[in-house]
Order: structure tokens, then sequence, then C-alpha cells
DNA sequence: TGTACATCAGTGAACGCGCGTTCACTGATGTAC
DNA sequence: TGTACATCAGTGAACGCGCGTTCACTGATGTAC
């Protein structure tokens, strides 16, 4: 019964989160106040600091939620696309469409990456959580490498081009999309970026 | 004599925008507070409003400055590029190749992206300042846009791409590398991910 | 079934500090005549 | 060359408000015996 949909409400501390998460993604870190978090919620700022021992608390959950839910939604992806086709090209090509229609059927588009919002302040927060993100980007590396690896097994690849650096485009275009989309206030930019990933990966193993 | 290298000490003001990029890089804008600023350059809290009406304003001057930098930067390399070679494409390829030097020769690596910035932190701006973030890009948009078109005059594309995304992805890529390479803390990752972009191009143009 | 205690999910009031901003002032340099 | 005034580039003190954090407390539910 407790759905990842969240009909009717959500615990106290999933609904501070989500509100911290727009504020965030709206307003940095710094800015977003406890004040009006526990007001979007309405409890008492007390009853904040039971869900969270302090402020640096709230950053580390936020991140880790953020990472957490962009897992589960790649494995989600990455699983349906491959039930879909054997071959790992197409596989894979099939996968990147699937994340481009998942970006483009966002209501009013992607809110923002956590890790790229906290890359710009990360003099607010500690080790801890540079870590946290850093080893967000390194998975994603592996992930996404692991795929072009097998697919370079089968197709060898026609441009010259490291794999690593292949699988981190991946993350580059995203973030940068999503600022190319939130600045040009156009939700499309970010998914059209995706496709052209799609149309370069196409080029490398196959040509064309 | 009023040097860009700015030997010896730079105007006040200009010193206040210096301590202000860095710090807004590191910390977000509201993190970033007029005390620090003003013991790093070594005046008193009334000197900065002398120089400054607001906060905001130091925000909109720094923004500015910050595009108007690397509109120079960008007027530069292509005007080098285009010396060396008659060619659009080649001068392209070249141009790329320059641009991705550039950021390898950064010391520490790029220090970050005052749109990118922003955009994670764009209310706590006005409309002014958010406009400004979108023409910088839209800026862009069409300078690389341009180039594209003179080559594709020449060298019909191989891969069917829109040229407003390939235009867009250099910004995308931009941001998104200096984010990688912060995160990562390696700042290879940005200039690697300019040359996989010049990878594209010669693959969309070329073939290969 | 009743009592004692523990845990959960908070409340309410107070704190001190840092922040952006204002205001009246100042000493050095530039300009008009 | 001397005087009057204006502008430039700041200083110093005070302000009020919002912020994160602390502390002693509470009422509802769960568990042991």
């Amino acid at each position: 019964m407790t759905e990842t949909t969240s009909r009717k409400t959500a615990p106290i501390r999933v609904q501070l989160l989500e509100a911290a998460e727009a504020a965030v993604l709206a307003k940095g870190f710094n800015a977003t106040s406890i004040d009006e978090l526990i007001m979007a919620v309405g409890i008492s700022k007390s009853g904040f600091f039971y869900h969270f021992k302090d402020k640096a608390a709230l950053a580390r959950a936020l991140l880790e939620r953020y990472v957490e839910a962009e897992n589960v939604l790649f494995d989600e992806v990455s699983r349906r696309a491959t039930e879909l086709s054997e071959d790992p090209l197409h596989g894979f090509l099939v996968e990147l469409k699937m994340l481009a229609e998942v970006m483009q059927d966002i209501p009013n588009g992607h809110p923002g990456c956590i890790i790229a919002s906290y890359c710009y302040q990360d003099r607010l927060f500690d080790d801890d959580v540079r870590q946290l993100t850093a080893n967000a980007l390194l998975g994603w590396r592996h992930r996404f490498k692991a795929r072009l690896e097998r697919i370079a097994a089968v197709y060898p690849p026609r441009i010259d081009v490291d794999l690593d650096d292949l699988a981190d485009m991946i993350s580059a275009l995203a973030d940068g999309g999503i600022i190319l989309s939130k600045v040009m206030r156009n939700p499309d930019l970010l998914p059209r970026q995706i496709m052209l990933y799609r149309a370069f990966v196409r080029a490398v193993f196959l040509g064309n």
C-alpha cells in the first residue's frame, strides 16, 4: 500500500524531502530555509529537528534519495529495453529513445539534477556529500560503459572514441541538457540532446 | 596600460567581482556574503555599497562580466582558427581542438559557469537576470549554428541532425563537462567531452 | 485486564549571530573662474 | 596662482530581521509482566 506515486499524504519526512528538493533546485541549498519547509508541510520547527538532526542531515538525505531514484529509473528503463531486443546495440538505442521519452513526458520539464546543484555549492557540504556525488557519477559511468562494451564486442567501433568518455557523455548531456531546458524555458531541449547522443552512438557503432 | 591580465592591483570594483565570482561558483550566490568579499578586498562594507547599489546589482554585473568574457574567448579562438584554414569544416575542427586545449590549460580546471550556477538558483534573481542568461545561450546557439550551416553548404550531412540541436550540444557538453570535471575532481573530463563533440561533428559531415 | 514504562512524533519559547541595508560623514582629487 | 565647489571613493556605527539550533516538555501509541 506504500505506493511510489504516494496517493494521499506521504510521511512527514518524505513531504519535507519533497518540499526541500523543489526549493533547493529553485534557489539553492543555502537559500532554502527550514521555515519554508515546515510551513509547506504544516509542522513546527522542532518537528523538523526530530526528523533531521541538523540542516546538513537534510542535505545528505536529499542527495541519497535523488541518486536512488535515478538509479531506479535507469534500472527500469534498461530492463524494459533489454526485454525488447536481444541485440546489445539495438537494445541500447531503444533504451536511449525511452529515456528521451521519459524526459519528454515530465509535465514542466525535468526539475533539475541535485548533483549539478550541489556541485555549484559544494563548499556548503562536507566531504561525505562530495564523495556521494562523485560516486553517483562513477556509478553511471560504469553502468553505461558496461553496455557500450557489450556493444563494441559485436559491432567494432567505426569511430575511435574512448568508451569511458562516451559513457560519461550521457551524464554530461543530461546535466547540460537540463540547464539548456531550464534557462531557455524549453523542456524539449533535454530530450533532443539525448536523441542527439543516440545518433552519435549509432554513428560510432553502425557508421550512419 | 589597462591590461586584461591585470598585473598589479586591479580596480576595487573588479577585485570585488573576481572575489564574488570565485565565491559564487563555490557556494552559490546566497551563501556568498558581502562581508567575505570586502574582507578579501580590504574595504569597508559601505565601500561595497558605493560600487553596487545592492546585492542584486552585484549579481547582474557578475553575469554580464562572465558572458562578455566568454564571448571574447569564443571570438578569439574562432578568429585564430579561421586564419589557419579556408575550409569551414576543417576550420571548425581546428577551433574545437583549440577550445579543448584552452580548457585543458586552465590550472585547476574550469572554475565553473555562472549561467549554470544561476540556473540552479534562479528564484534568487529577477527576470532581468534570467533574460540575460537565456540570451547568452541563444547567442551561442546562433554563433555555432552559423558555422555549422557554412559547413553543411559544402559537406552535406551524412547523419540526419538538426543544426540548432547540434549547436546547442556544445553548450550542453560544456556545462555538463564542467560538472563532470568538478564533481569527479578531474579537469581532463571537460576537454575530453569537447573532443568527443569534435568527433561527432566530423562524423556528421565527413562520415568517419 | 491493569499498571508501568518506553518510544514516537512531535510542540513552544528562547537564543544569538550573521546578514543586507541605511545614514551621516570625510579626505583626496578635479574643474571653473 | 588662489579660491569655491563638485565629484570620487570610500568610512563607521547602527538597524532589524531571518536564520539554524537548543531545551524542556507532551500526548498518543506500543510493549512487558
